[in-house]
DNA sequence: CGACGGGACGC
DNA sequence: CGACGGGACGC
C-alpha cells in the first residue's frame, strides 16, 4: 500500500507534449531522416524526426516518427500526406497520429477520436451560437449541447465535431480559453449489443438523409429564442405525464438545499416533485425544478413565492417552465382560491393534524413572528441587500471556520449586513470559504465586525482572501 | 493552522 | 501488415 514514492518526479513517459503533436509512420524502408523533414516541414515546425532502425543491423524498419510543435500541425500533415508515394516505385505511406508514449496501446488513432471537441459555453448558447463561434476554425459537421432531459435547459457544456482533425485542434489551440476546449471523449464505450436499437434512429449520423430537416421549428425566427421540444421520447404514459403546465422553476442565486427548497415548495398542498439541479459537487446550481398535481396549487405557489425573500435578502424567482401559456383564465384563477381555501383551513386546524401546513413552514420564517435563527456574540446590522450576482468583486474575505463551516444561508444572512455582498462559496469538504464583496469598505466593515466571533456556535477567523492563483506563472514573468 | 477552478453525450 | 532513440538535469 505504502509506496513511498512522495516524490514524484515529473513522469518523463508523459512528454507528448503538447498531446497529437507526433505522427507515427508506415514507410519504406529506404525512406530517411532527411527526406521526411523535407516533405513534412511545409506544415508546421518540426521537433524531432526519427526513423526507427534494428539495434544490430541499423537498418531502417519502415517506421518513423515526427515530432510537431503543434498538434494541429501534425493533424494538418496526416491528412495532407496519408496515402502519398513518396519515392517512385514505393508502396503509399500511412500516416497516424501516435499513441502517446504512455499508453501501451498500438491501436491506430482514429479521426473519430480527433474532430470532436468538448467545450463549457454560456448556458445562454444555442446550438446556432455554438456553430456560430466555433465555424472560424474549420467546417462543423454539428454541435450539440448538454441539456437537461426534463426542462432543456442548457447545462453549459457542448459538442462540436468537425470534418478533420486538423480542424478541431485549431479549435482547441485557438480559442479563448474559457471554453476550456478539449476533445471529446469517443461516446461509444465497448457497445456490445447494437440489434435492439432500431436501424431507423440511427439515421441521424448517416449522411444520406439530406432532406431531414434539423431545424423545423426555427427556420424562420433567426432571434428568437425557441423553447427546445423536449418531448421526443415521452414521458411514459404513467399516472400523470410531466405536462410542463404544473411545472415550476425555481431560481436562486443563494445555495439553496433540496430540504429547504422542498420545505418551502410543500408548504402548498399539492406538491408531487421537487428536483435541484446540481453541478458536479453536488452543490445547489441555483435552479429547481417544482411540480404539483394541479394547476391550481401551481398557480397559487408562483402568486405567493415569486419575488419572496428566502433566506432574507435572497429573491427567489419563481416562472412556469411553459412560458407563453395563458392563465388569466377564470378557472385558473378558481383552481387557485380553491387552494388559498384550502390552506387557510389547515390553519385554523392547526399544524398537529398532520396534513395541511408542515411544521418546517414555521421556520422558515413563512408565518408567525419572525423568529432570528442567528445567535451571535457580536451585535449585527440589519439585513441588507444582495448586490448584483454579476457584480465585479473589489474584495473577497477569507474565511476559516471552527469547528465546522456554516450553512451557506447563514453566511449570507450574516455577511450580507455590511452591504455590497455578492456571493457566498464554501470550499467542499473544507473548513473555508470566501465571501464576494462589490465594495471594498463593506467587506472591511464585515472584517473588523466578525473576525474571531462566533455565529451559531462557529468560531469564525475572518481574513482577506488571497488573490486567485489563475494563471501567474504566465503573464508575471514577462520582464 | 486554513485556499479557490470547473467537464460528458438516452444504449 | 506496422510502435518507441538519443541525449543529459539545477542558478
Amino acid at each position: 500500500m505504502d509506496e513511498s514514492h512522495t516524490n514524484a518526479k515529473p513522469t518523463p513517459e508523459n512528454l507528448d507534449d503538447p498531446p497529437n503533436s507526433r505522427l507515427f509512420l508506415v514507410a519504406s524502408r529506404f525512406v530517411t531522416e532527411e527526406e521526411l523533414r523535407e516533405r513534412f516541414s511545409a506544415f508546421g515546425d518540426i521537433q524531432d524526426v526519427w526513423v526507427v532502425k534494428d539495434k544490430q543491423t541499423k537498418e531502417s524498419k519502415g517506421i518513423c516518427y515526427v515530432k510537431f510543435a503543434k498538434s494541429s500541425q501534425a493533424c494538418l500533415a496526416m491528412e495532407e500526406m496519408h496515402g502519398k508515394v513518396l519515392q517512385d516505385g514505393s508502396k503509399p505511406i500511412k500516416v497516424f497520429i501516435a499513441q502517446s508514449r504512455s499508453s501501451c496501446s498500438h491501436r491506430d488513432v482514429e479521426d473519430e477520436e480527433l474532430t470532436r471537441i468538448f467545450v463549457m459555453i454560456p448556458k445562454t448558447f444555442s446550438e446556432e451560437d455554438l456553430k456560430n463561434t466555433f465555424k472560424e476554425y474549420g467546417d462543423i459537421e454539428y454541435c450539440v449541447i448538454i441539456r437537461n432531459k426534463l426542462t432543456g435547459e442548457s447545462k453549459g457544456l457542448g459538442y462540436v465535431r468537425y470534418y478533420k482533425p486538423s480542424q478541431a485542434a485549431l479549435a482547441i489551440e485557438n480559442c479563448d480559453k474559457a471554453y476550456r476546449a478539449i476533445l471529446a471523449e469517443p461516446r461509444n464505450k465497448a457497445s456490445s449489443s447494437e440489434d435492439y436499437n432500431s436501424m431507423a434512429s440511427r439515421s441521424d449520423y448517416s449522411s444520406g438523409a439530406d432532406s431531414l430537416n434539423m431545424y423545423p421549428f426555427n427556420m424562420a425566427a433567426p432571434a428568437e429564442p425557441v423553447s427546445y421540444p423536449m418531448m421526443d421520447y415521452r414521458t411514459s404514459a404513467g399516472s400523470g405525464g410531466t405536462d410542463l403546465t404544473r411545472c415550476l422553476m425555481v431560481s436562486t442565486r443563494a445555495g439553496l438545499t433540496q430540504e429547504q427548497i422542498f420545505a418551502l415548495f410543500d408548504i402548498i398542498p399539492g406538491m408531487e416533485y421537487c428536483e435541484l439541479q446540481r453541478d458536479a459537487y453536488g452543490m445547489s446550481k441555483g435552479h429547481a425544478m417544482i411540480r404539483y398535481t394541479n394547476l391550481g396549487s401551481a398557480l397559487y405557489a408562483k402568486d405567493k413565492l415569486n419575488g419572496f425573500e428566502y433566506p432574507p435578502g435572497n429573491r427567489l424567482v419563481v416562472n412556469f417552465m411553459d412560458d407563453g401559456e395563458d392563465r388569466s383564465s377564470s378557472v385558473g384563477r378558481m383552481a387557485m382560491q380553491f387552494v388559498a381555501t384550502q390552506m387557510m383551513s389547515s390553519v385554523w386546524n392547526g399544524p398537529s393534524n398532520s396534513q395541511g401546513i408542515k411544521p418546517t413552514a414555521s421556520h422558515l420564517g413563512f408565518a408567525g413572528p419572525p423568529v432570528s435563527r442567528i445567535q451571535t456574540d457580536v451585535s449585527l446590522p440589519p439585513l441588507k441587500k444582495l448586490a448584483p450576482s454579476d457584480s465585479k468583486a473589489k474584495e473577497r474575505l477569507f474565511v476559516v471556520f471552527s469547528p465546522a463551516p456554516l450553512p451557506v444561508d447563514v453566511l449570507e444572512d450574516v455577511f450580507c449586513r455590511f452591504g455590497s455582498l455578492i456571493e457566498v462559496h464554501l470550499v467542499p469538504g473544507r473548513k473555508v470559504g470566501y465571501m464576494k464583496y462589490a465594495d471594498k469598505q463593506c467587506a472591511m466593515d464585515a472584517l473588523a465586525t466578525l473576525h474571531g466571533h462566533i455565529v451559531n456556535g462557529v468560531k469564525m477567523k475572518v481574513m482577506l482572501a488571497d488573490p486567485p492563483r489563475e494563471e501567474s506563472h504566465k503573464r508575471l514573468r514577462t520582464y
